[in-house]
DNA sequence: GACAAGC
DNA sequence: GCTTGTCAACGCTGA
DNA sequence: TCAGCG
């Protein structure tokens, strides 16, 4: 992390002030190479910027990531170009990521453990994180679920919103408790986090049927079927995400789309009253800073499993 | 983005 | 030294 | 079987 940098350009002494608001854009982040790389071509945003906002976000991200195993979405040419995924080390990836050798898996995986790692995300322009539903140490028995709902075009925000709180109150009436994020695309997330032990056949089974009486309930509005065109104007549940080895992006995991939107917990209080687009790199920090409490509190003591 | 091969 | 090419997931769904 | 999907 801390290479030879063959430039004149002053480094900065340590990453607060490189953040400091009245910082020279000339300083530069230790071990990061091409900061002024534009990842986000519309908005100007560069690699410096990314790896500044992980900085800022590092300790509300990391709760979220650490000890899971972890895919990262990489744009080495910035969003408008080519996008792959990663879900293994290659020659020369950075040793600040862990490698997961795991039993049950033919190649290694990836995860991000503090905070170095993730600033060597921001280095190999890994955009999107996207962890597993499951720790490391405990690879076959998931943590939570994670419903996702995927709207089509046709469908506006307001009316998604309001599928969201169906969908938390049904999940309420099976004594769940949820919370809800979006996505940083258009769609939201809701969040069912379980302790005690499950199986991915349990975790995968419950959301499939959850998922189908959803549709089955509402079925103007939802549809299970992932067909595109069973879609139109309806919300898609996609259950998917809830299988082994699926993943679904981070909570404040930037996206790789225009504009740097972020996956953003919000509560479900606030949830009637914002817009997908109000969170983003540039809106995140002063938001985290504003808040009195963390809109995802009591996620981490949630006690709770599915009914056998 | 990192690396190896080819010029 | 510089340029160029190669590589960097995965597995299910539904037709 | 395979393009499409997230
Ligand atoms: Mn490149
Ligand atoms: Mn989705």
């Amino acid at each position: 992390m801390f290479a030879d940098q063959s430039s004149n350009v002053p480094v900065a002494k340590d990453l607060a002030s490189v953040l400091a608001p009245s910082r020279s854009i000339d300083f530069q982040i230790p071990g990061l190479t091409n900061p002024g790389r534009v990842l986000f071509p519309r908005d100007g945003i560069t690699k410096r910027d990314a790896a500044a906002y992980l900085f800022q976000v590092n300790k509300w991200l990391l709760p979220h990531i650490v000890d899971r195993p972890i895919s990262l979405l990489r744009c080495a040419d910035g969003i408008d170009g080519e996008q792959f995924f990663q879900r293994h080390p290659g020659k020369g990836f950075p040793s600040e990521i862990t490698t997961l050798s795991l039993d049950s898996e033919d190649e290694p995986l990836l995860a991000i453990n503090d905070a170095e790692a993730l600033l060597a995300t921001a280095q190999i322009s890994a955009i999107e994180l996207h962890p597993w539903g499951c720790r490391s140490d405990d690879i076959e028995n998931p943590d939570r679920i994670i419903i996702d709902l995927d709207p089509d075009e046709a469908v506006g925000w307001n009316v998604l919103v309001e599928a969201a709180f169906i969908v938390r109150s049904e999940l309420e009436s099976r004594d769940l408790k949820t919370f809800v994020k979006t996505t940083g695309g258009k769609g939201l997330h809701v969040v069912v986090p379980l302790t005690g032990q499950h199986t991915w056949q349990q975790v995968f089974e419950f959301s499939k049927l959850f998922a189908t009486a959803l549709a089955k309930l509402h079925p103007k509005r939802f549809v299970a079927n992932m067909s595109k065109s069973r879609r139109q104007g309806k919300i898609f549940v996609d259950y998917h995400r809830n299988r082994r080895g699926a993943t679904a992006i981070a909570a404040y995991s930037l996206r790789a789309r225009p504009g740097a939107s972020v996956s953003t917990p919000i509560t479900w209080d606030e949830l009637p009253m914002v817009n997908p687009g109000d969170f983003t790199l540039r809106t995140l920090p002063t938001r985290l800073a504003a808040l009195r409490t963390d809109p995802w509190a009591g996620l981490e003591s949630t006690e709770q499993r599915l009914a056998e």
